[in-house]
DNA sequence: GGTGCTTTGTCTCATCCCTGTCATATTTCG
DNA sequence: CGAAATATGACAGGGATGAGACAAAGCACC
């Protein structure tokens, strides 16, 4: 997770080699295909972090690859930047509605995508971007994979860590038990909502440094929430 | 009350499911219904925060259900937004003459619906947006769940809470016990009214900061009233 | 493929706070 | 003053959360 993982489906050799070439230097992992059905089987083998979907392509469209990967559970989430012809104004609307989060017209420029790339990747995922996320006296390294409270660093496991990790990128909002399954845990996940709480004892446990410093702060009837110290 | 309600009457599937994901993902509990009659009874089971209706529907059409939905006593005040299509001009005269408060015509892009919908929240009920509400000498976040006055936190029970939150989000007004009864414990609780006294008393005793300034006012034979200093 | 450790989801029990109701005191208004 | 409405204090029951235990599943390592 520390290098986001990209899935470029474009059909232009040239200009897919181009953009592999650029995202690369970048610190991506890329992976490309020309085809629709490809993608969508690349999409479903190891989730990419981001999908960079050419509207004209072979194989399969632009908007149904678009639709396919909302609807598969695994890939639902996954953030999808359209690249679409000038001329097609529809297209652009209707793949709006089919669920792109943000796209381009050719021609455009690299440095103009790598910028939605990040900003899309921050948006939804700052972890993502590699940005070190702090929250009073922790700190979570995403690159690294590691997090510390006071300089001094914690072991968790890892359902605690994702947990925290998202906590940290909401500091002091307050999310109720079936919002941290959806988000922690994956939409549709069929778990019971009180074993949130249990997790909760666990990070609880686990970031403790002395008794009396919880961050995590549990409001009653509605959730729980980090309290930045 | 964390979670806006949405009730949206749409019968494309595609569209449905799509936008139903969609909002999901921001953080809205949605609900679906493609027939118009059958929005009416689910408006009339559990009240939504705001409906979003598609002019074309079958059954009760859309104008018919804008205009029961304005009839009904529990859902007059529920901001509508209507869906039409582009050649339909003169339903959205129509449309907002019978009492829709926004109107997009398709095809739209899901992020302009986030948009209009989370506006329109935010006019009609900004603790659902997410807002810092102001009334007087308090503030209440309803994201962190906190409730101060004149920077003091105050310490309150769910009920509480919710009891407040909901005299800020309609200062000065006088409300009966019955209509509290309603907004804060919900359509259909068969609670005594002379508990709602008692709750009033426990609100007061912990949002008292000295004897004398008790913002709440009570209105003898009519109810109570939230009256900012 | 087996083995042992870690992780994870669920259950149960204990605890504490919240909540609805009642009895009673106090206020308000005719 | 008397009646109605409201405020207050007390209380028992329920509901929500915390803590510990445990079996199943996953996982690394051999």
């Amino acid at each position: 997770m520390a290098v986001p993982k990209l899935l470029l489906v474009e059909d232009d050799p040239a200009l897919a080699e181009l953009l592999e070439y650029r995202f690369a230097n970048e610190g991506y992992a890329v992976r490309t295909t020309a085809d629709g059905d490809e993608a969508l089987v690349m999409a479903s083998e190891d989730a990419p972090d981001l999908v960079i979907l050419d509207w004209m392509i072979e194989g399969t469209s632009g908007i149904e690859v678009c639709r396919r990967l909302r609807r598969d559970k695994e890939t639902a989430h996954v953030p999808i930047i359209m690249l679409t012809a000038r001329e097609a104004e529809d297209d652009r609307v209707r793949g709006l509605e089919t669920g792109a989060d943000d796209y381009l017209t050719k021609p455009f420029s690299p440095r103009e995508l790598l910028a939605r790339v990040s900003a899309v990747l921050r948006r939804v995922r700052p972890a993502l971007a590699g940005e070190l996320i702090e929250a009073g006296d922790l700190k979570l390294d995403p690159v690294a994979h590691k997090v510390e409270r006071r300089g001094r660093s914690l072991q968790l496991g890892p359902t605690e860590y994702r947990l925290l990790q998202f906590f940290m990128e909401h500091p002091r909002r307050v999310f109720s038990r079936g919002q941290l399954l959806d988000a922690v845990w994956g939409t549709g996940s069929e778990i019971e909502e009180r074993t949130v709480d249990v997790h909760i004892r666990r990070l609880r446990k686990a970031i403790e440094i002395d008794k009396a410093n919880d961050p995590i702060r549990t409001v009653r009837s509605a959730g729980y929430a980090l309290e930045p110290a």
